[in-house]
RNA sequence: GCCCUUGUAGUUCAAUGGAUAGAACGAGGCUCUUCUAAGGCCUUGAUGUAGGUUCGAUUCCUACCGAGGGCACCA
């Protein structure tokens, strides 16, 4: 619709020799205004003495000499603003469509053909699955279904720390512990999951303080590189470590479950590392040099606001950022035709990232080019900042588990079966976490409130599900009672949930283009909204109405809106609550 | 010191250079013998400071103040 009326005022402005004149085509915050509105005082600013209003009527009388259908009215208001009324045929042609469109309502095929691989959330093995994990997989999977919205081939990619420090952190203390497999059998991964978490905690905190446990850590640490017979001489910590790689990944896997994600590529850093050296040493004297002992990159040559960084320590260790060049270069291995490689990562890392950039944009050009770094801000409490220390760490998995309680009491009264119940507080529960994520810009960081941060009402994920919850319930009265939607009869009041419906593409369109699904979030607060306030003032199913067909025709174009709208944040729409 | 991000109601967040800056929470009032009250309706309240660009600035530019992050062998 934005393009014809582009289109329409193109046409307009050639009839009056004003062709090439750019405007932008906006939706008025106040539908008293119109529905679409475009100004045009920046023009008589710029090209003529002409007075902005005079310019408008003139354009407008133009306008209305021939009037699209879909236009009921156009009029000048203000300084010069072009205000376009929709008719109600529009409204009651696009409720029609949205029905045929169902599943597919905001779709398009500007990225068909296209093939994307987006990584994200990237927990390692051995550590508690924490809050930044939770932004990342939340931000990363809406990204992902916004992109195969559009048509994309998406892949999903998902980058474990399989080796290192904090690996040997935990295995020391379930050494110190005693294995615990006896004693944990029986539970489930992720309980068995926070116990070596824990140990990884215990650990950490050891070797700051105890000289004879760092020394130990390092051992193991050491040994964890080892290959071939070397394994076989340290069987006791590649027991541990063979069992808890196995938890902990499985443990990611029912969380994963949980979200709603599932990866299609898994890179271990340990099998990037060599990749990646490999590359490093090949490209000394050309791109990388020596320094110090070390093998660094000075990215600051090519941009003064880059910085020098280390690829391989002085020790002949690859660092992160060689992983990462490895990392790089496998993903194109796997997928060589990908047109667009994205890293879903908190922005702590942006600086080192571009720096890693620079690096392959001077061995791979090509890839570099299609690399995209999306960036996100962090979760921060509240009371303060979490520390391991102040024991005011909250895990991942703890918050989606004590939300999911939150809502199964919540749930309690309600008349349905366990099963049901179960299966409600889950949705809810994931809902309420993802939402309060992603309902704002993803790059200021986020302030977690233990009380307030879950809500259940207002402006939060279980109110758009308690929305579609209704919308649901009345197309199934409806079905009961025999109505079916239909066209025959339209009312000649336009519903302003009916304002809100036709622009979803547009939303959609926007979000895509940058990467920013909190405006998929505000969108559907305000569809909610009129929906709900749609609701609230008329009664939808009723026999007696003739236009009870049509609002039931509103209702499931609501419904579809909605459902794909949250499907786009990974949010599931539960049928009942 | 340099680089990136950020500053909007009491609080947590919105607002593709446009019209009267939107919500939610909080506070107060009304509303279930009509379809789910996790709802609806009403009241209350904000652009860090100083300049600049523009017909028009929360938005762009400069400086200052405040917050978060990053800046060589951790990831």
């Amino acid at each position: 619709m934005q393009e014809k009326i582009k289109n329409f005022i193109n046409k307009v402005l050639e009839s009056i020799q004003m062709e090439g004149v750019n405007f932008s085509i906006e939706h008025p915050e106040d539908f008293k205004n119109g529905d679409y509105s475009t100004n045009v005082a920046m023009v008589c600013s710029k090209n003529l003495k002409i007075n902005p209003k005079e310019l408008a009527e003139k354009i407008v009388g133009e306008m209305n000499k021939d009037l699209p259908v879909e236009i009921s009215k156009i009029d000048v208001a203000g300084s010069g603003f072009i205000n376009f009324h929709l008719s109600r045929e529009f409204f009651s042609k696009n409720i029609e469509e949205i029905l045929n469109q169902a599943e597919k309502v905001g779709s398009n095929s500007k990225l068909s053909g296209k093939r994307i691989m987006v990584e994200y959330t990237d927990p390692n093995p051995f550590k508690p699955f924490h809050i930044g994990h939770l932004m990342t997989n939340t931000i990363g999977e809406s990204v992902a279904r916004i992109l195969e919205h559009s048509g994309a081939k998406v892949g999903r990619a998902n980058y474990q720390g399989d080796v290192g420090l904090h690996v040997a952190k935990a295995i020391w203390t379930i050494k110190q512990r005693g294995f615990p497999a006896f004693t944990y059998e029986n539970s489930s991964n992720i309980k068995k999951a926070t116990y070596i978490g824990e140990c990884y905690s215990f650990g950490s905190s050891v070797y700051e303080t105890d000289p004879k446990a760092k020394e130990e850590i390092d051992d193991i640490n050491q040994k964890l590189y080892a290959k071939g017979e070397e394994r076989e001489k340290n069987k006791d910590i590649y027991d541990i470590y063979d069992w808890g790689f196995e938890i902990t990944m499985e443990a990611f896997e029912d969380i994963y479950r949980l979200l709603g994600t599932k990866f299609d590529f898994y890179f271990l850093e340990s099998l990037m590392a060599p990749v990646g050296e490999e590359i490093v040493r090949a490209n000394i004297g050309k791109v990388f040099e020596e320094s110090d002992g070390a093998i660094v990159f000075k990215a600051e040559k090519y941009d003064p606001k880059l910085h020098t960084r280390v690829f391989i320590t002085s020790k002949g260790l690859p660092t992160y950022e060689t992983k990462e060049l490895g990392l790089t270069e496998e993903k194109f291995k796997t997928d060589p035709d990908m047109d667009l490689s994205i890293v879903v990562t908190a922005n702590e890392q942006e600086d080192y990232m571009r720096v890693v950039a620079k690096a392959i944009s001077l061995i791979h050009s090509e890839h570099e080019k299609k690399m995209f770094h999306i960036t996100h801000g962090m979760m921060r409490l509240a009371t303060g900042k979490m520390s391991s220390r102040k024991g005011n760490v909250v895990t991942g998995e703890s918050l989606l588990r004590d939300t999911i309680a939150l809502v199964a009491e919540r749930v309690k009264e309600r008349d349905w079966n366990t099963e049901e119940k179960n299966i409600v507080a889950d949705k809810v529960g994931v809902a309420a976490l993802k939402y309060s994520i992603l309902k704002q810009s993803i790059g200021g960081d986020m302030i977690y409130d233990f009380e307030k941060s879950i809500s259940l009402e207002g402006d939060s994920g279980p109110y758009l599900q308690y929305s579609y919850a209704r919308a649901n319930s009345i197309i199934e009265k409806a079905q009961k009672e025999n109505i079916l939607p239909d066209f025959e009869t339209i009312p000649e009041e336009v519903f302003e949930i009916e304002r809100m419906l036709y622009v979803f593409p547009e939303v959609v369109d926007r979000t895509r283009d940058l990467y920013e699904p909190h405006h998929i979030a505000s969108y559907l607060i305000e569809v909610a909204r009129a929906y709900n306030s749609f609701y609230g003032n008329t009664v939808i199913v009723n026999k007696e109405d003739i236009n009870s067909s049509y609002k039931i025709a509103i209702t499931y174009a609501f419904s579809f809106v909605m459902k794909k709208g949250l499907q786009l944040l990974g949010i599931e729409v539960p049928i009942k609550m």
